[in-house]
RNA sequence: GGGCGCGUGGUGGAAUGGCAGACACGGUGGACUCAAAAUCCAUUGGCCGCGAGGCCGUGAGGGUUCAAGUCCCUCCGCGCCCA
């Protein structure tokens, strides 16, 4: 291919030139108004792939086009540098995780520079930084101090491959490992917990405000859970015992007609009639083999899934007894491991119902012609004594929990779907959780003057599904910091969620040693104006960060007004190849690399910009490198036509004519254009605007354009693609206005109003509904002069054939219809 | 099963309820060239017609409207999230 510019030669002149000039330093007392644009930090797992490519070039250009709109930007860059795939390249290759890791971030740095992406790079930070470690383990004390962190033992995911504990959001749905998709068991450990559900409300009501994707909103709402209902106890006929049960539905309650436990549930063993005992016993014996995930699911033979237990629960309502069951389905980690089932209202418990023969009792009456099996909708309450005739679900649902307070059996609650958060991992690859356990004191903090609790290097990683910090004699033994006596370290260590939940609020001042952040820099920066990243962390990753940034707020740790890590949110569409996620993992990566030294970084990245909504998910295929081959065709149109054709504008130095005009009208057009279209992220039409108008411009330049007038447009043109393809657009910033003069620095082009508005349009003219012409018509016409425009056709009059019009709609002065 | 989203030329896609297919990729024809590459010009939804032009067309069917790719209902297909 013959280029018309040498991309490798320019971009490296320029990336060299925009280090040195510290091009994009952002100082934390600069006048101008302050606009934080980040996008997500990434794992550092080598060389950057074509999702990376997308998103920082959408956060460049975000960066970019802030500046040129007067603000003083703030971009930083960092890595989410722990994390299991240094750990088992450890296991397998014997190489330090930390080596490991750092090579891999040299390499990402390189590619992600070689985009000629600009960042503070003052600020880079990277989660296994000491100082960083540091300061996470401050947070943990902060939060244990709270009691927003602490210890249960809890039935936890294991993931047998991994040998570790995962999060709920880390087991997919066929219950295997997200990572290595191994069947994933439960097995009962001590483990840490951050209390998130005590954010539960805020964090749901807080979605309202942000400028987030309707469709993450609805997830992490989704995802929390929320339920109003009520919560009231049962007594157990002929004992003591007493169940107690989580509803959304008291309204129905004269309705139940069983109730469920979950197997695990503790009253069980004391309620089991002796007749039941050997069954139930081995019914739970055979649930405790089964993954939860196969609990959860709606699949398999209900007729397996359930057992009585030969005892009876007394219905508070009627004072009517019924059977006691177990269901696996029914989950003790679950609102309170206890189900009222209601069959006639609840499609679960008539399924249960109609399995074991169990009676079905309506308590809303069904719309007439009901033909389905459990109703949930609204109607006429029946056979329930006081709430007979009521008719909204709303107001029986009231009277019946106040019923519920009044006779003291319990009363209104709220249920939360969201669980807290398990933080710990048997891990060496993340950063410890900064406690000792002490034969006298037990539990005991590390004091904040000893934090970093490091990681020692000298360990062997070895596949034997334990930390191999608890084979490290160094690190184990520690000394109680209450007693001095011999204390032994806690060896989990923090899930790395924890990390990218507050870096965003370090990069406002990295190098502050005294706190995790500095309140002042923090007040300047925070919230991220406009945060960018993937959809697939749109529930974790987004959920905790907001949690985080509340939490740490409320404990004085970074400013009490910043109560939302991220203003606007931009989730961009993932890359994949042949209907997959493209991804190192399975081995179908473009690297950036070989297109860099073919057309260049400017190329690439007109490409993502260019190829569809940025929201949307892109196919790459065998096509797609044509595509890009197509882009830099277009950065080499740019280049001739500033380099060249400007030069020798056969129009010349003639007088200004009114023809002349037209060049300024679609000059202003094109910026409005691109200017909406940035602001809405349309940037593939913003590219498709930039091309229409270079073409445009080569008609001019041929067409004997005037120089001056000619110069005048070419010059927006390079700045509104500044953004876009930097490189070349500097380039030949300066070739046209000397050395040292920076397209980016200028600022960003504005539309004189009064060119975008047009002396004449184009008046469309349908009859019924269908184009027959087009006529022009001043700007100003009005009703009656398009309509009378329009009848003035002959077209028109070819299409009426003698008739009169019946109706006509006049929208001036782009459209008439005329219906005949 | 529930929720959300999406179905437009050969391909990626464009279109505040008002000209469907902008801008590209690919194709076809041409100019330049000894030839090629690069570049430039023309053409490119389907059907009918020599032409002017006409008819059809945004997954399928129905509806609202002067006007529907866009709004409403049903169905089919695909994707994502939750079960």
């Amino acid at each position: 291919m013959n280029y018309a510019y040498d991309a490798q030669e320019v971009e490296r002149r320029w990336q060299e030139r925009w280090e040195a000039e510290h091009a994009f330093w952002a100082s934390n007392d600069d006048p101008r108004p302050p606009f934080y644009v980040l996008s997500m930090y990434p794992y550092p797992s080598g060389p950057a792939h074509q999702g990376h490519v997308r998103n920082y070039t959408f956060g460049d250009l975000n960066m970019r086009w802030r500046t040129m709109q007067g603000y003083s930007v703030l971009s930083p860059f960092g890595f989410d540098s722990f994390g299991l795939p240094a750990e088992n390249a450890a296991i397998k290759t014997g190489t330090h995780p930390r080596v490991f890791t750092e090579a891999r971030i040299a390499e990402l740095t390189s590619s992600v520079r070689r985009l000629g992406a600009g960042y503070d790079w003052r600020r880079v930070l990277r989660s296994h930084d000491p100082i960083y470690m540091r300061f996470n383990q401050v947070i943990f004390l902060r939060l244990l101090e709270a009691g927003l962190a602490y210890r249960k033992k809890a039935p936890v995911n294991w993931c047998p491959g991994c040998n570790t504990v995962l999060a709920n959001e880390q087991v997919l749905a066929d219950g295997t490992c997200e990572r290595s998709g191994d069947v994933v068991v439960k097995r009962d450990l001590e483990q840490w917990f951050y209390r998130i559900t005590s954010y539960a409300d805020e964090l749901l009501a807080g979605l309202d405000d942000l400028e987030w994707p309707e469709r993450v909103k609805t997830m992490q709402r989704n995802w929390i859970g929320r339920s109003e209902g009520a919560r009231f106890t049962m007594q157990v006929a002929g004992s003591e015992h007493r169940i107690e049960v989580f509803t959304t539905r008291p309204d129905t309650a004269f309705g139940m007609t069983f109730v469920v436990l979950a197997p695990e549930h503790p009253l069980v063993p004391a309620l089991v009639t002796p007749d039941r005992r050997e069954d139930v016993e081995a019914f739970i014996e055979r649930v405790r083999q089964e993954p939860e995930i196969e609990r959860q699911s709606s699949e398999g033979p209900l007729e397996k899934r359930g057992i009585f237990t030969g005892a009876h629960a007394i219905n508070p309502f009627n004072a009517k007894q019924v059977p006691i069951y177990l269901a696996d389905y029914v989950l003790m980690s679950y609102g309170t491991g206890a189900i009222m089932a209601v069959p006639a209202e609840d499609q679960r418990d008539w399924e249960f119902a109609k399995t074991y023969g169990l009676p079905v009792i309506r308590t809303v009456e069904p719309p007439e012609g009901w033909e389905g099996e459990a109703y949930t909708g609204d109607g006429r309450r029946i056979n329930s004594e006081w709430l007979d005739g009521i008719t909204s679900t709303a107001e029986a649902k009231q009277k019946a929990t106040a019923w519920l307070e009044q006779n003291g059996f319990g009363q209104q609650a709220v249920h939360y779907r969201l669980r807290d958060w398990l933080v710990s991992r048997q891990r060496y690859w993340g950063c410890p959780i900064p406690v000792v356990y002490c034969l006298v004191d037990g539990m005991v903090p590390v004091p904040e003057e000893e934090l970093p609790v490091l990681l020692p290097d000298d360990v062997e990683f070895l596949p034997t599904g334990q930390s191999p910090l608890r084979y490290h004699e160094g690190f184990l033994r520690a000394k109680c910091p209450r007693c001095g006596g011999p204390a032994e370290r806690e060896t989990d260590t923090m899930d790395t969620f924890v990390d990218s939940s507050w870096y965003f609020l370090r990069f406002c001042d990295p190098w502050d040693e005294a706190v995790p952040i500095d309140i002042e820099a923090a007040r300047r920066w925070m919230p991220v104006d406009q945060y960018i990243g993937g959809i697939e962390h749109a529930i974790l990753h987004l959920l905790y960060a907001r949690f985080f940034t509340r939490a740490l707020s409320d404990l004085g740790l970074s400013p009490k007004e910043v109560r939302e890590p991220f203003k606007r949110l931009f989730t961009q569409g993932m890359i994949r190849m042949e209907g997959t996620k493209m991804s190192k993992s399975k081995g179908n990566l473009v690297a950036p690399e070989d297109i860099y030294d073919t057309v260049g970084a400017d190329a690439l990245r007109v490409f993502h910009l260019f190829v569809g909504p940025p929201a949307d998910d892109f196919d790459w295929t065998a096509q797609t490198e044509e595509v890009i081959e197509g882009c830099r065709r277009f950065l080499d149109r740019v280049w001739r036509l500033a380099d060249d054709e400007a030069e020798g504008c056969p129009g010349g130095e003639r007088e200004r004519r009114r023809e002349d005009d037209e060049l300024a009208r679609a000059t202003a057009k094109v910026v409005e254009r691109v200017t909406r279209d940035f602001e809405r992220w349309s940037y593939n039409t913003a590219v498709a605007a930039l091309r229409e108008h270079t073409n445009l411009l080569y008609r001019y330049a041929q067409g004997g354009a005037r120089r001056e007038d000619l110069a005048a447009s070419v010059d927006t043109l390079l700045k509104l693609l500044a953004p876009m393809a930097p490189h070349v657009a500097a380039e030949l910033w300066e070739r046209r206005h000397g050395p040292g003069s920076r397209v980016h620095a200028e600022a960003w082009p504005e539309a004189d109003p009064a060119l975008l508005a047009e002396d004449t349009a184009v008046l469309v003219v349908q009859v019924n509904g269908k184009l027959r012409d087009r006529v022009e018509v001043p700007s100003s016409a009005t009703e009656a002069e398009v309509i009378a425009a329009a009848l003035a056709s002959p077209k028109v009059a070819g299409q009426l054939d003698g008739r009169q019009p019946r109706r006509v709609v006049a929208r001036p002065p782009t459209l008439v219809n005329i219906v005949p």
